[in-house]
DNA sequence: CGTTCCCTTGATAAGGTTCAACCACGGTGG
DNA sequence: CCACCGTGGTTGAACCTTATCAAGGGAACG
């Protein structure tokens, strides 16, 4: 936060320096809506769903939005023919479901990937907290985060082949828990079946099985009975090389609550 | 399975009643925060990009929101090595970038498909704009329907083949300019090479012009010189059924202006 | 102690890529 | 007018990544 002040205010043109005004201001303001949001979610009762348990019963009065207070979870969709998709997952601190404040039929569930202890808000709540300009501000971002993962998921489905693609997912998983200060070391666990890493990247299980022992057996991350840890961080990452980098995502803010 | 199926169809009365109320006291907000957003790009002149052109210079003072007038625009990020991902494809009246209100660093960059007029507004004017609450409402809504588009094209390219993810692709296209009123009949231009097409759906030009010749065979589509011709709008769709629908997307308002 | 869920491995086939060549078309310049 | 060139489309053959099918194994759980 603050290196990243101090190198912009380095440059000269009076249109920087009215940016940087501007967005100093909207960071404060994102950061004033972010704890606004959280606060609403910590007021609500929390709840609890076990693995392979729903998080947003369907058909339910109304749709919800979530906010992930421990473990993982979920978004997927499941084709008429039975493949399933999974199209994001969820981490502790996660706020999820944010398109159900303006569409109305959701098409995508929530799944609890392990036990897993979360906050719902429903969507006239959430709304109404949108009212306040500063809410508004940051769930928009929230979402445009959302769906910069979701590119950058793109992406990979599109271009890059099985033994990349889980090293992105595993990456990812790492990098996320990292700057929330739920981990330290390269090491962590990743409540996910290989048939659930299979339908997030577009793979089959049995493919996704032989791709994690070749990385294995290249010994740059062992993946076993939910548990990862990575054994060459730096290879590791040159298999994912030229994909778009976090940088600028907010996050590292407000780590008292929640 | 089989029961979300059904209380899908048959909800609560009581609770369908309710979320109607809620959803039309958004929609109005939402369409006059649609107005006055469209009005704000209306007063920006208007600019014009040839085929290959890029609507935003990267490196540029500021970021920018667009909202495209008329032509085809594709949003694309580059890989080290070269390839090239199309993200998403942008039609008239399409508005793009919004990320920009509140990301810095943009990492992918909008390419005219060809000649093309649209309007621009920057980063801090929109992110003014967004302090009345049914622009910014507005604002969620059209990035929500943005990532609603990244997650059916997600589940396409991870789950279904070239077949049927380029049947998706021309029957979104389709039904894009048809709610737009922007055609009439199942003929449109769509200004994009083989190898655009290509790079959007994660496949080779070679597979997509195979695929195409296999479309044409079957009399289902003919796509040629950058006409398409939709033969068989029914078989066309069974090819690609199961997708989440568009359903209670909005638009269909104020055709008035733009 | 069987059942279930998940992981693992082999054999085979399909869908897609790569490489390479050729064609058609619309400039552009001599 | 025609030769030339570049771009985009078309096609064949070989190859490779990934899917599919099938079967067995191990740990957790009632």
């Amino acid at each position: 936060m603050g290196e990243a002040m101090t190198d912009r205010s380095l440059a000269p043109p009076t249109d920087l320096i009215e940016r940087q005004r501007l967005a100093g201001g909207a960071s404060e303001d994102l950061l004033s809506g972010d704890r606004s949001l959280r606060a609403a979610f910590l007021e609500t009762p929390i709840r609890y769903a076990d693995r392979g348990g729903g998080l947003v019963v369907r058909g339910a009065c109304e749709p919800e939005i979530l906010m992930i207070r421990s473990g993982f979870a979920y978004r997927s969709y499941v084709l008429a023919d039975g493949r399933r998709v999974i199209l994001d997952i969820l981490a502790p601190r996660d706020i999820a479901g944010l398109d159900n404040i303006v569409a109305a039929h959701p098409s995508d569930e929530f799944t609890a990937a392990c036990r897993l202890g979360y906050h719902a808000l429903g969507a006239a709540e959430a709304r109404q907290l949108m009212t306040d300009p500063r809410v508004a501000l940051q769930a928009f971002a929230l979402l445009a985060e959302a769906r910069w993962r979701a590119n950058r998921l793109m992406i990979a489905i599109g271009r890059l082949d099985a033994q990349a693609r889980i090293s992105l997912l595993l990456l990812d998983i790492y990098d996320r828990l990292r700057r929330r200060d739920l981990i330290g070391r390269p090491t962590f666990n990743l409540p996910l079946t290989q048939e659930q890493i299979a339908d997030h990247l577009g793979l089959t299980v049995v493919h996704v099985n032989r791709t994690l022992r070749r990385l294995r057996e290249e010994r740059l991350v062992i993946c076993d009975r939910q548990v990862v840890i990575i054994l060459d961080l730096e290879r590791l990452r040159a298999l994912v090389q030229g994909l778009p980098v976090a940088a600028d995502l907010p996050e590292a803010v407000s780590q008292t609550d929640c």
